[in-house]
Parts: C-alpha cells; structure tokens; sequence
DNA sequence: TCACGTTGCGTAATGTCATAACGTCACCCC
DNA sequence: GGGGTGACGTTATGACATTACGCAACGTGA
C-alpha cells in the first residue's frame, strides 16, 4: 500500500529533522502499526516480530516507548493497544499534543483528530498537561 | 466525613429504585473508594478487604464492575484505576454514560463532569457508544 | 589511540492487572 | 420441592508491563 510506504518516509524525514533515530527494530514496529490500520497489542507486535529473532517484551515496549513519545503512535488506553498516528508528520502540524481518536468496535477501524480545544468546562484553574480522549462506537461503514 | 456517608446513602437509595442489590460487598467497595477520594487501584481494594476475610481478585473485580455498570464508579484506563462517581445520584441526574475526569498529578484529587457535548469533529456518520475522557495535570492548589 | 559516557537492544526474571472455570449457598417462583 | 437465578468463594491461569543486568556500537575529548 502506498499509504504506508508514504507514512513511514514521513516518519523517517520527521525523525532525521529532529535528531531521532529510527533505528530499524523501531522502525519495524511502526511498519506494523502502520500495516494493522488499527489497534495492536504489544504481544501481537511481540509474535509479528520472532520470525526474525526471538524478541522479549522489553523489546516491543522500548520501540513503543520511542514511537509514542516522539508522536509517531498512540497507545489506546481502553484497550491497552497501540496504533499508529495518522495525522502526517511532514506537514507543519506535528501530533505532539494529544490526540482524539475515534475507534470503530465492529471494524477496528481508527480515526483521529488533534486536541486543539481545551474543555470548556474545566475545573477552575486546572492545568491540563496530558488528555487521554477515545470514543468508541461503529463508523460510518459499520453503522447499519 | 459526613460527604462520605451521604455518598452512600445516595447510592442505596439509588440502587434501591432501580432494582439493583446493593449487596454489603458491594457496598463496602464503594465505600473504600468513597472514602480515598480518587483512584484506587483494584489490588489496593483487595488489601483493604483482607482484614475481614481472604479476598480473591475476582471478588473485588465483581464488585467494581457492578458498580461501573451501575454509574456508580468509573474505571480511570490510564491509571489502570477506579473512583467513586461523583454525581449525586439522589438528583434526577444519573452518571449513565460517559464522564469527564480531572485528575492531579500531584495530590490526586479527581473532579467529574457529565459529558453532555458531543465531539464537533468527529468523522462523518460515527455514532459514538461510550467514551473515554481523562485530563491529566495539576488541579488549582497543586498549581504553583 | 584510548578512556569514557551515551544509546540501543538482548535476555531473564519479576511485577501488575484481569479473567476463566467451577462449586456452593440463598433466594424466589411455581 | 424442583428449577432457575444471582452473588460470592476458591483455584488457577491469562494478559499486560517493567526491572535489572550485560554488552556492543558510537561519539567525544584527552
Ligand atoms: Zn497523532
Ligand atoms: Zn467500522
Ligand atoms: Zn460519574
Ligand atoms: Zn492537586
């Protein structure tokens, strides 16, 4: 697929701009997550990965770690899965806030929309560091 | 603390409208959330219980999911925890779907808000099921 | 060129979170 | 009193994640 091919180059330009190195077990990974198109637990990267070298969970974690931190991909919290971030990288709109996905339960499709707006309702004086926004339901395809 | 006992009473009389047992295990787990007044963790809970008879995991894990089923607590997916929900549930204004948490890092003190609004970029045709809404950061005393 | 700090990753062990599967008892309804 | 249901005890296991240690590769300055 095109897409992917797209979307790691874009990664590789993003990391190479910022001094990170994409090393090519990280890589890998994000291939994956790119691949899936959707969620994906760390011990099914984790199996994706042996045939190759008996990879160890710190292994998997350490490349997600990586991919996370630097905005590449998300972990799914209600899910405790990864996915990779959609919103392109070699645009001038880095992912490096939150994300708000969007998470079909009938296709496993994602969708994902950057956290521009901050809660309107918010405790007063709150200061938001982090967001942790996932809605889950049927897309467009999926809802009959 | 008298907010405590109020909690409770409110989830009886909650409970006891809808034809929902709140059985003493039930309550008692509500009660330890209640009183820590933020997350807890699930083998937190079971320690508490201990002194009072050997609990197991499934045991409180009942527990939370009647009570998260409920309304009457939330699960807090990032932290891998759960909290009371703060809604008066005696006010014609039940905690049924999703809630918006605010969470401290610092003291981790927890404020609720019903999540009444729908995205306004969500994408075309996604009919939203549940969602997850967690803002992590420091609440207006841990702000310096 | 060599010592030294840093980074990435292999490996083993462990820790943390959650559920499956089965049995028992109490309760309600007929 | 037979049969269904719901709540919970108990044992075992599964699923998710981290700690700790070691080593090899690389850059950097002496
Ligand atoms: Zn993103
Ligand atoms: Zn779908
Ligand atoms: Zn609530
Ligand atoms: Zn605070």
């Amino acid at each position: 697929m095109s897409t992917a091919i797209h979307m790691l180059d874009a990664a590789e330009r993003f990391c190479t701009e910022r001094g990170l190195s994409l090393t090519p077990m990280r890589r890998r990974v994000l291939e994956l997550l790119v691949e899936a198109g959707g969620p994906v637990k760390a011990y099914d990267l984790l199996s994706a990965l042996k045939p190759g070298g008996a990879a160890q969970p710190p292994t998997v974690y350490r490349a997600l770690d990586f991919l996370t931190r630097a905005g590449l991909a998300h972990k799914v919290e209600a899910l405790n899965a990864y996915t990779a971030c959609l919103n392109g990288h070699d645009e001038d709109d880095p992912c490096t806030g939150s994300a708000e996905l969007f998470i079909c339960e009938s296709c496993g499709n994602v969708d994902e929309r950057h956290m521009h707006r901050a809660p309107t309702d918010a405790p007063e004086g709150f200061v938001i560091t982090r967001s942790v926004v996932e809605h889950y339901g049927q897309c467009v395809r999926c809802a009959n």
